[in-house]
DNA sequence: ATTAAATTTCTAGGATGA
DNA sequence: TCATCCTAGAAATTTAAT
């Protein structure tokens, strides 16, 4: 539904429910009631068109206010608990669900650089792989039967790598503590169990 | 049903930025 | 200057406790 259109719904909706009211107490003025304050400040005050207006806008203000917080309870789980939603309720419970979903960003953000760090890491090994398999070769077909120390079996496929950290409980320090050094791949500990297996 | 407390609505006036 | 926002204080309405 267009925002004009429920503006416009809110505000019928009030003109009706002004028009009960009046209907019920007998008054029809632009003051819906006898304001002490308003009694005190009419005297010196702004003209009565004036100030009604100016009370109409304010109306709108407060429509307005009314609609962003119907928007924003759509937006934020209530869940299941029956307790009455006031403003100050639901700016709580908006401002916590804010927080939470700042909280699942960083993880998922740490979880992303890990493994980016794996894939780089990876990468490298494979075309570290691809060389020394290529210099075997060379060797090889130079008739050469020298076995050296460096020869290695490599089982590439046999490589295991533990999956992504994907436990929530997990704090992105312990994130950070499978990986040695910062930004960088190059100490990359998988290296170890890499190097068992290669080695 | 009553009533006190909590919450929302209303008005008027001031502050502020364009 | 004008439009818009914010605020104080009062009234109205709703909710919870007894």
């Amino acid at each position: 539904m267009e925002w004009n259109s429920l503006l416009m719904l809110l505000e019928a909706a009030e003109y009706l429910e002004r028009r009960e009211r009046e209907a019920e107490h007998g008054y029809a003025s632009v003051l819906p009631f006898d304001s002490g304050y308003a009694r005190r400040k009419s005297k010196a005050g702004k003209p009565q068109s004036s100030r009604s207006s100016h009370n109409e806008l304010e109306k709108h203000r407060r429509a307005k206010l009314r609609l962003y917080l119907e928007e924003l309870k759509q937006l934020v789980p209530l869940g299941a608990d029956s307790t009455r939603h006031t403003t100050l309720s639901l700016l709580k419970r908006a401002k916590m669900h804010i927080k939470k979903l700042e909280e699942q960003d960083r993880k998922a953000l740490n979880i992303k650089e890990q493994l980016q760090r794996e894939h780089r890491y990876l990468k490298r090994r494979l075309e570290q792989l691809s060389m020394q398999g290529l210099e075997r070769i060379r060797t090889d077909s130079l008739g050469s039967t020298i076995s050296t120390d460096s020869e290695q079996e490599v089982d590439i496929e046999g490589m295991e790598f533990p999956p992504a950290e994907m436990d929530s409980s997990r704090s992105p320090s312990d994130a950070e503590d499978s990986l040695q050094g910062s930004s960088s791949d190059s100490g990359y500990t998988h290296s170890h169990r890499l190097n068992a297996r290669l080695l």
